[in-house]
DNA sequence: GATGAATGAGTGTTCATTCAT
DNA sequence: AATGAATGAACACTCATTCAT
């Protein structure tokens, strides 16, 4: 089959390696190549082009990160809000999902998170941001609803925009699983807190 | 007088526009000269090279924000901290400042920003994170030493990252500088927060 | 294979041309295309660059040359210098054997002795002075020890000098390789003559 | 009077640094200017070109040396060859002269002998060489009639090249002309010797 | 299944030179 | 007496992409 051969796996390999240090735009097929001992033509036997490659290697990955995320706030949308108080840990299972997801094959989500500019994916933090924005949107309408307030749809992408970032930041400077396991709870807290008291228009 | 030059005027306003729309790497010299109706050789008698050309556009601009974020640091550096209870609206002041520098040259400011990959200024959001690590970092120290706790690395500088972004994804996103006038406010408060809460080890 | 591709051959055929008609230095790698009806690009893919176009074609003569050189000066080292005495002949052989080199590819000779300027073999003739002069100069030395008399260093250097230039002009000048045989060897009698004259302190 | 003005001083001044530096065909007329604190312009008001830039420095030293040159040969042209015998000594004056003319002033003879590629002047070398060979070929050809002989035209041509090549070397490796009036006679001799032995056909 | 060969458009940069003022 | 401004052509080099074999 197509995906086990083995000049595939160097290049995809090789790729990897390169769109890691110079990312994405900067990178050199011709570079990527000679890395992996074929000529630049072999890209295009395996993959479309340039960015085919990328996808080759970003692409499922991609997919179930955000299927992960769309899941997660489908799942608690019945919520009752006019009763609702926030707990510490509320959000723990979802965030140790995610965390997993992050880290099961970091490399790769560096790639698509802090190295994908000039590629076809270099909007999929706008896009993450747009789903969370999405749904705690809609939380956060609800929320002010039962509190009988406006929310402010400023803050509200703000805050969609720090949460997405604050994965990005964990997962980019902290090595070990173990370790964001650690931080995510307090700065989930931090977040949470934040839609709570600034989503609201005062 | 030098700067008075049409040619080096209608130059610099070409290569912004190329700037903003294509980013500093992908933007191109000849495209610049052909909007300004010069040839590429004139860039070269007004600016070293094209980062000269970049510099020329963002450099003072940037002088300007730095020297406003390090003022704002050592200002209230005395403060006591076993007696020290955050009040909301501490920090107006230099929020307030910080926005008027930030809208002044909004163009630039958001080259600067974001748009800087490739160019020698491309660190620059690297290095306003470390003066506020440093600085707010310092705060923490000495907050947590009143407090008999022992401050947490990361957590600081993940706020530091936050904080930075904020300010960015205020000048990017909001257009009148009344609005973010208004906003910057909560979001001053919210960071407070975070750095008063999570900053220490639990 | 590699070598005998038809474009390869002919960008070096045109490479020698353009390089003997304007040295290397003033050579244009778009006109030595052009002649050779490809694009600049493909340049690329032969060679690595302007430097390394030239080293294919000069590369493998030069260490021809410099190790028959090289491998002249250590055959007759053991020489016993208090009874020398020098009888024309004596470097027929090496003078042979050196023509024979020089005039096997006599273009290539010309562009690296008289054409490189510029390039990373520019200093090629300074090398073979070099060459010339430890080991002339240690014979002249030992030659010194056995008269009882001192070496002259700048006259060692000077003589060194001129036996590499005659080389030169000889392969510059001559055509004919049976020319360059006759003239060859008074030419080498009159520089030994000078060595034996000149080059001890008077 | 043009040829006082302190900027075409600074300027000639600059450019003899740079063309010393870097040689005429690399050097570079804004590098120049710029060193001279001048614009570029300024040069083509006092000089017609890159070449007359050059000219202005080295020309009338080169007319100079040319013409003691000319005039040695003319000197002693009535020499009758049937008796000649040579001695040593007999172009002392000659050397001594020569000698003279190149430290006059040094720089510049350098300039002209050694950087002047690319320039006009770049064929100075070879004019110099058709003098010498003009006028030592006359005479060897007397000599040689006088002796029932045939001159050698390659081995004169030869001869030629090694006594200009002499005396640049000199000039361009010794620093005081003290040690230089010291080496040119030793050379001489070596040079006259060539001639004697070695332009005749055998 | 992949190579070897080549394209064509592009890059930033440097240069000597010109000329109105 | 010289500047300030600009040209236009050249430079070496890099790139993703194509395609016959």
């Amino acid at each position: 089959m197509n995906n086990d051969n083995e000049t595939r796996k160097k290049l995809l390999l090789c790729a990897k390696k390169e769109f890691l240090e110079k990312g994405y735009a900067k990178a050199s097929l011709r570079h990527i190549c000679s890395e992996a001992d074929v000529t630049t033509g072999a890209v295009y036997f395996f993959f479309k082009d340039k960015d085919g490659l990328f996808e080759a290697i970003v692409g499922e990955p991609m997919q179930k990160l955000l299927a992960a995320i769309r899941e997660h706030f489908c799942a608690d949308s019945t919520e009752d809000f006019t009763t609702y108080v926030h707990k510490p840990g509320d959000h723990d299972d979802f965030a140790e999902s995610l965390i997993n997801i992050l880290y099961e094959d970091r490399d790769v989500v560096m790639l698509l998170l802090a190295k994908a500019s000039g590629s076809k994916y270099e909007n999929i933090i706008d896009q993450m941001i747009g789903i969370v924005e999405q749904n705690f949107g809609g939380l956060a309408e609800r929320y002010a609803k039962a509190k009988k307030a406006k929310m402010n749809k400023y803050m509200s992408h703000w805050l969609s925009h720090l949460s997405v970032m604050s994965f990005i930041h964990l997962v980019t400077h902290v090595e070990r699983k173990e370790d964001a396991l650690k931080y995510i709870k307090p700065m989930l807290e931090h977040l949470v807190m934040g839609w709570m008291n600034y989503a609201l228009e005062k």
